[in-house]
DNA sequence: GATGAATGAGAATTCATTCAT
DNA sequence: TATGAATGAATTCTCATTCAT
């Protein structure tokens, strides 16, 4: 008999055991199908794979998701709903273009590094090189950053450009770039994200200067 | 034992029959896995799906491939053989990062835009609609690029940069904005090509101006 | 602890009320098999599917019924307890054979014709039609009529010829008529039972007769 | 290496062992299936069930059939297939009504006891009373008893009754009775044929009597 | 008593691969 | 070499039932 069930009238944040267990067992098989997917590869992890890297019982997966697809989905919608408001506020606050860009590009980056198995997971396949799925959330997200262009560009900080590509092309840019910065012994999030304002504010030949042609972790991992 | 069997006994001149029909059959093969890899995508097809769209029987495949993966690497070789001229010749003609950069985009909007059997987009759900970029051509596609871009860093046409993120912000674009090109009424691979170079080559701020906020196309299509 | 057990606390006067709400369950879960038993007929039901088809809990079911089969032989007995007034009445007033039979198919074919709910007419492929008889107050309704069978006949209101037969005799026929009868147009249960009854009291050569080879409705019908 | 591989191209009528196979493995599981359905009834038993009756492989299964339904309908309709043309053949030769009725149970009723096992897998179930479903040929085959009543009818051998119903009535009574048959010690089809073409000819008052009410075996067996 | 999540046995089905023909 | 049926491990998913709350 534990705490809660002493005090199960303390009042309406004493969830109930029940509700805990049900919440702890969905992070449970989000966090297996994290690790999974991460290392097998989305295309070939089986939901067996899942549910062996859990404590639960095969059937105990269905009560929670249909499918692999549906964890899949799960992971990238928890995903994009933890970084959508922080990128939102970041360009709300943005005056420049400058701003706009480098706060988009540096909280996303610091997002990735920080929570590096949920990317890896949705972004790292042995087999097939990409697969993203475009969940609702994920969709937000995506024309949040245009209804968020579009304003910009109507408040003049932008010139009258097309924002649909330039959000395909913001979020081509974070994404393969995460990728790879993810693939480098020490991830420099701020390295990534002025690198990839610079190219989105002076274009190719500004970019800054490396020495070498190229980071050697990179190579490795082709 | 069949008529071709029977012809191919019947003298020397069908000697060849039998070499003609092993080729016949790795290119029937390697043909159905083409057009199955771009239907489902790679992760998800099988080798049956692969054998399902062959007139061959099932122990045949394995005469010509042990694996679905060796499918795959034949195809990004045959295709790496296809496509390497035409980015060889036009990048070849590149002197400047102006005609590098636009001749790769490009090249890989034509692409994408005209060979239907590869980007099959599909709709999952309701709403969402996805481009098969998991192709082994595509795939070859872009290790060209990469190797080109290594070379021309080497060369000094591009300035000492990160060639890695450099690769992943191309390629990154590339994507999303295809993706996106595909999703217009006509889609216009020049000015989808001048888009992406402009930004690659001057910034946000020297962008083609459009009329109105963004394109009407665009929005029908979100 | 929800507002009726509350409220069966407040005082003597609704004391009754969890009696009440146990004879309640029982009726919701013998409707619901009921009618899911008519839909997807008995061999096919699981007890999850009836439980489904409630607003309770699965664990409850157990409170009341150990498997789907005692919930079967509860409807059989319920629905014979409904049936057997019907049944009794028409053949209690029956004194000569004529009686006995016309009151029978009479009232199946009145009952099948009737009683929607219970028989559905499932569609299975393309162009079969067929009609759902294993359902717990048919499979009664047969009980009854095999009782009544050996009654008259150990009354001496039949000869006394093989009971088991007849029975036979009359349940295929009733089972077999009724199907055609709801293939009609407008199904006539008079006009069968006329003819069933005519067929056991006369003999194929004393039938009704009709215009034409068949009617017209039975050859739509196919 | 047997007789069959030493005269490979001794003639068409030599199929191969391959194909001989085929045809056995599928007869294999037919035979099975029909043990087991007699055994558990139609809604009972499971895929595994036939396939664990089997010397086969699981997998072995699903190249002959898709489902236990389907197995179930190639049962019926061999079933069909090989007692339509008797009947056929029977019914054609008769030239009195009293031909046509008993000539159409006798045959069948012989039938049915000469291949108890395949009728009895259709009919005897433990859990539903009837399943009967209506493969092709088994339609065809009521389809065929109506058109040559309908004949019989057009050619003035029956008075113009109801074919529809008629045709009904007959199937009915012969499956129903064939079923009581089957559960009798020894089951006499002459005496079947007997008593069904005696109530079609002449109704109930004029059946054969027996000694007692019914016979034992069947009480047995409700 | 009511609840409904957990359980894991087991059912249906597919898979890659082999091998006799 | 081509064939394609056989194989049985592996996979997805459902089920009846239990039991802590």
């Amino acid at each position: 008999m534990d705490a809660d069930t002493l005090h199960a009238k303390a009042g309406p944040k004493s969830a109930g055991k029940r509700e805990r267990t049900k919440v702890q067992n969905r992070q449970i098989i989000l966090a297996a199908a994290h690790q999974v997917f991460a290392e097998l590869g989305y295309g070939a992890t089986t939901v067996r794979d899942i549910i062996r890297a859990t404590p639960l019982a095969s059937g105990t997966f269905y009560n929670y998701f249909k499918s692999k697809e549906e964890v899949f989905q799960a992971i990238q919608d928890e995903s994009a709903l933890r970084i959508r408001p922080r990128l939102h506020e970041e360009r709300a606050k943005a005056t420049t273009i400058d701003e706009f860009i480098s706060g988009t590009f540096q909280i996303f980056f610091d997002y990735v590094a920080s929570d590096q198995g949920n990317f890896q997971a949705i972004r790292r396949n042995t087999d097939t090189l990409r697969v993203r799925m475009d969940t609702p959330e994920v969709i937000a997200g995506f024309e949040e950053l245009r209804v968020d262009l579009e304003r910009a560009i109507a408040q003049g900080m932008f010139p009258p450009i097309d924002a649909d590509y330039l959000m395909a092309a913001i979020v081509g840019v974070a994404f393969e770039m995460a990728e790879r910065m993810l693939r480098r012994d020490r991830p420099d999030t701020e390295e990534a994200a002025r690198f990839a304002t610079a190219l989105f504010m002076n274009g190719v030949r500004n970019l800054p200067h490396v020495q070498g042609v190229g980071p050697k972790a990179a190579k490795d991992n082709v």
